[in-house]
DNA sequence: AAATGTATGTTGCTATAGCAACAATGGAGG
DNA sequence: CCTCCATTGTTGCTATAGCAACATACATTT
């Protein structure tokens, strides 16, 4: 991976290129790989390492026992997961990260980068506000999920989200990362339920889907 | 306010008075108080800064046009709101913000916070590091939530909450912070729905519940 | 103690979400 | 082009959550 390609990542915005190097080495980076489905965290894991996806993408998911999966989010490329259990190393992990594709993982030890120690080297500085930063984004990113799941009916969740997106991309037409399974994983609804919605949705003329593409149709 | 409760506040923990003297005045700290059911911040606010409630407690909700709401979490003392809002300071509140009590809270610029600076100031290093730590712990929270709302009948998320009072607290008998249409909100159900679950629940020998007071009874 | 207001419990009705089982569609690979 | 498999759509049944309206219990004030 280039060198400005690291740069780019949220997580080392802003920072020199001796100062990653120092950071990576500092953080025991290791990189792995996994393939579409495998499970780069388990339930239950304690964790000491967060985790930055480098290619592809990954699932943030609940699975109880009787097989329910409900995902909290979907961490793109360039996105992190697992801060805060790597933050709190004595948490458990309460959920799956599940990869979506066959997916690069950098994983960084970021347990100890908030003991504050004599002569804090520069970049671990600019390392704990950039994490700080995600952290924040990532609070709304989760009471996000919280609003989408907000509403009883299985319309008002659909409506929510794909007002969310479109909002988010500027745009009234837009894929989604989730086919619909996931999305309806996503929203905790049935994914029945879900289709059977959406056609409602379409002959009312609200939207229009095809496949995880959607377009919400402005009411004149 | 003493200075030794405030070195005990989550924020200013590991800090010298000296510190946290100059951090104050840095972050232009200012104090006021709410009456019940008083709102501290509204949907659409652009705070650039965070509240850290000193006495009492507050409610972050989202309500809609329906007038709707939903509980997103419950703050008590010590603990703070807003924090992310605050750092990425051009994102407006997606929640409200309302007093449970007469609270008094205390009001933090921390927008900057972030900004590295030449000869950064030991204090900022500290409460950047303790911001972490309070960020990450209420990543956990607001997953907690979702957990809390992911299964689709009453009874599974009046459980799934309680199990999980009940294990933060490590007794099966336990006051929760909420009035019946608190939880009700909280857990995204209707109030009269949750009284029958929780009327059946009780007769079923799983629960026994009083007013806010609870009891999980052993299946033995 | 009476009175008032708020919180909680009760209940019948109805809409709809969940479930299961099956059908159709679309993509990938031979 | 055909086959196979995964994804998505369809549908009838049933349980239950939501709703509304009312009843009871509890707390607070005078």
């Amino acid at each position: 991976m280039s060198i400005d390609q690291i740069q780019r990542l949220p997580l080392f915005r802003g920072m020199e290129e001796t100062e990653i190097a120092s950071a990576l080495k500092a953080l025991a980076a290791t990189e792995n790989t996994y393939q579409k489905g495998e499970a780069v965290l388990f339930v239950g894991d304690q964790s000491r390492r967060m985790g930055l996806v480098l290619d592809c993408s990954v699932t943030i998911e609940s699975n109880d026992i009787w097989g329910n999966r409900s995902i909290l989010s979907h961490v793109g490329r360039g996105g992190s997961f697992a801060e805060s259990y790597a933050l709190l190393s004595d948490t458990p992990l309460l959920v799956d990260v599940v990869a979506n594709e066959d997916s690069r993982i950098l994983f960084l030890r970021i347990d100890g980068l908030t003991q504050a120690c004599r002569n804090e080297p520069v970049w671990k500085a600019k390392l704990t506000a950039n994490l700080l930063g995600i952290s924040a984004r990532k609070n709304l990113h989760l009471s996000g999920r919280s609003f989408h799941t907000a509403p009883k009916s299985v319309r008002g969740r659909v409506m929510a989200y794909l007002n969310f997106v479109s909002l988010q991309r500027k745009k009234t037409s837009f894929d989604i990362p989730f086919d619909r399974q996931q999305l309806a994983d996503y929203l905790n609804v049935e994914r029945s339920a879900l289709s059977r919605e959406l056609g409602r949705m379409q002959s009312d003329g609200l939207i229009h889907v095809k496949r995880n593409h959607f377009e919400i149709i402005q009411n004149t």
